[in-house]
DNA sequence: TATTGTTATACTCTATAACTATA
DNA sequence: TATAGTTATAGAGTATAACAATA
């Protein structure tokens, strides 16, 4: 029944929305920069590419990287090759809380998965990328 | 990969707050009104046990209804059998933007899962609704 | 002209702490 | 004492509109 599949993806968010709350309190951080800092793991974003990754308009970013970077988690670094661009970018500290955030967000989901078998994790992943390839923006 | 798993689930996660927040913008709400509303379509619920499923404090809760309240969308009735107790109950407006809400969420989920056969369907919901029970608080 | 990012503003959401009233 | 709910307060998140600077 599409029903119980939709009610399920609800359930689930909201699960997954906890997750990111429990992980940021950890470091007394909200779940939205818990998140931001999440994003900045793999190397500094863009503010326009950053805004498009958490969903949130420009004006809202600014803020939210603005409270960030007055706990000293997060800097601006200017593109050398766009005058007008910056990109964020985690400072040392930053970068030690988001990588324990990244760790703890990910245990708790995969524990939650643990009475899966792996087929049925594996299914389940493929599944869920699928559904969100399908939302085209 | 758990790794996968962790990342499709926050991706998904993504993807249906997103539905929420176009959901109630069709009528102009922030989405966890449109929430709220969704949670009360089945009939009026105690404010402890909504702040329960919204998983969001009392008092947070307090000012949500306030603000639903002051569109004419819910109301509070009192409990006949607890004089400390109330729940908060839909409007006949209320009602119809919440059903309406609801529609368009379910809609929206069963349309990115459109691409899935029935079985995968079936196999998905199955498999969130496993995780989410062992989400025990 | 279009794009990048910020600021100003108003509203919303949230938790903590303190409180009232009922059980 | 414990529970249901509210209020006060402070901080955070968000969008819209207007703006500056660069492409």
């Amino acid at each position: 029944m599409e029903a119980d599949l939709a009610t399920a993806l609800v359930r689930l968010a909201h699960v997954v929305d906890h997750v990111f709350v429990a992980a940021g309190r950890a470091h007394d951080l909200p779940p939205q920069q818990a998140q931001l800092l999440c994003m900045l793991i793999d190397g500094p974003v863009g503010m326009a590419e950053l805004a498009r990754l958490l969903r949130v308009e420009r004006s809202s970013l600014s803020g939210l990287v603005d409270r960030a970077r007055r706990r000293g988690l997060v800097d601006r670094v200017r593109d050398d090759t766009d005058g007008r661009a910056c990109h964020a970018v985690l400072t040392p500290e930053g970068e030690r809380i988001a990588v324990a955030t990244h760790r703890a967000v990910t245990g708790m989901l995969d524990e939650l998965a643990a009475e899966l078998t792996a087929a049925e994790r594996s299914r389940l992943a493929a599944g869920l990328f699928r559904m969100v390839a399908a939302h085209a923006d």
